[in-house]
DNA sequence: CATGAATGAGGCTTCATTCAT
DNA sequence: GATGAATGAAGCCTCATTCAT
């Protein structure tokens, strides 16, 4: 049914990051972000289920290109260190350069039904493995310790990233994520205990 | 105007905490709550300006109490270490003990409309403050390193506590949270690297 | 959920016929019966479970009530001759002196979906077995010939005057129904032929 | 303007009888008929003015044909006795032979919208005529009563062969239509009374 | 002739809130 | 103070029809 390519199904997505970022979650219907992408109502269903598959779509465009691309560069990486650096750099220049995508994602989606967020989670849970693997490269390769559960330092990971691009969002993105990336590498790497 | 005291005002609280952990944010109707607290519905409008109200008081009260706990309880732990330590243990311990209200504040509540997580956010503010003070008192003390802002410092703490917390949630709490306070506190000092 | 019972029950049925009459099954939004009954359109399901509820019941409270009343003139009937009579009397004059429900349920209902129609049937079905029992009964007393299928009568029967109450709408009740019971009583009695 | 000749016309009206007898009227879209005939949607209306012409020009492809059939059949028979059993016979064995069309137009097409209903009732008038032929025709020469109104026994024999129909879809056509022409015949003639 | 992508009007239902009792 | 019946606004989705290609 639905045809999921094609010009407007992009057009769609866009408009609804738009719409979202600007009118919040709960005042953006699907009239709204029809006429945001030029499009009749009825036009988003040959492209869409619903409007829940609209904004899983969004999530699964948006962040799943993103962590395809975060994948691939730290393939050219050889230093876990260094993935870490980069995964961090990768994640919050991604979310500056889109702002309003980031405010899509990490504030107005959070808010939609189980099922959205359910399919969310499911396309986040590849990212997890992205932090994972770096983790265990970092094991391996003898740059991290050994003796920490890797499950415990990608939630700190994660989390981390996940408040910080969080709290810039609520601070209305008036500073520079980038200017984040050394102090919270460093962070992970050193703590802050002497 | 709305009484906010009293027996059912308690009572309504706890029902919507019963309520939006067992049925999510979406099936709770004021109405189904004020059947679980065993009120009429238009009793809940004279004790609660609206139904935004239920919820912004219902964190207020579960949470609002236990920050204050937090301050009072790490008043009496000299070393910011410690300080840190004891912060994650109840933290953990509040929410294990009280894993409906875990889900309800991790989980559904994040659901709810601009306005209540604009409250929210305030209430939660005093928790990073705490988290602050301890942060400036490591670091008076000579504990904690003194090259690294302490906000992000501050945004690591609670983001890696947060998402440790809804990733137990996730996981039906089938483990238990308290066996993360040393690992959780160990990373925060001394980090992954070598 | 649904109450099912009271004055307001009863008006929202009341108006259902009203208006599916006047405009059409196809016309007859669920907001015009609210307005035509004089209650909120929330108001009706509090009553009702759903539109389609509406209509089952609106056809369960008069055809259910109409063969109940049957059944029971029927048993003060002996014989069966004079049963079949009193059954197209009764038939005629019940949709005679309602014409509204007549059209309605001749006409309207059977334009509803398959939902409305199925729960229809089984209403009708009480009917068909009280054609059956009058025939049985005539068999049994020797009235009627005992070398028909009853099933083929009880159709004949049903069909004639079913088709007699369509016709009859279709010429916008114009004649009176109740010049036709002799006239059927006596062909089903004894046929058209010499 | 609608062509209402050709193979795809053709096409078109078998395509919505299949439809429609697997799907049921509400669930038969015009782009569904479009892709059971293999055409295009738009090409539907070249053929025809709108949905409506399809479903009233099947009904009288379908209908119009068999009457005409009937009037031609019942033109060699002289006896009004022989002419009634073979209007029963013709129009149970042409339904009998046709059951996807029978589910059409003695079930589904009646859930349409009131102007297919009205140009139904139309193309089904002729039919009424034949069978008041047959009863004029059985008066003259004797064989049939001349103490009855010829309307109503029409709706009597109208009726009668309509609701068997119907139970007979009802019933899943599992039995055969065909066992019911003498039996059906017999009750009109003798009637139920001794 | 034929296509099929695009259109956009229209309705059932939910649920926070009120207010007469 | 307490009740709960009543309110009514608001939005997702379907599908007959059109028209540029």
């Amino acid at each position: 049914m639905a045809k999921r390519t094609g010009e407007k199904y992009d057009a769609i997505i866009d408009a609804a990051v738009r719409v979202i970022a600007e009118y919040g979650y709960h005042q953006s219907q699907v009239s709204k972000i029809a006429r945001e992408a030029k499009v009749a109502d009825g036009t988003i269903y040959l492209y869409f289920e619903n409007k829940d598959d609209v904004l899983i779509s969004l999530f699964n465009e948006k962040m799943g290109a993103f962590i395809s691309d975060v994948e691939t560069a730290l393939g050219e990486v050889p230093s876990a260190v260094e993935q870490l650096r980069e995964l961090i750099r990768l994640h919050f220049e991604y979310l500056e350069s889109n702002s309003q995508l980031a405010i899509v994602t990490q504030i107005e989606l959070r808010q939609s039904n189980p099922e959205v967020r359910k399919q969310i989670g499911l396309i986040l849970k590849k990212y997890l493995n992205v932090i994972d693997q770096v983790i265990q490269r970092g094991v391996e390769q003898g740059l991290f310790h050994d003796d920490f559960d890797p499950r415990t330092a990608r939630r700190m990971i994660f989390g981390t990233i996940d408040e910080t691009v969080t709290s810039w969002i609520m601070k209305d993105c008036k500073y520079s994520l980038k200017d984040q990336i050394e102090p919270i590498t460093k962070l992970f790497l050193k703590g802050i205990g002497k």
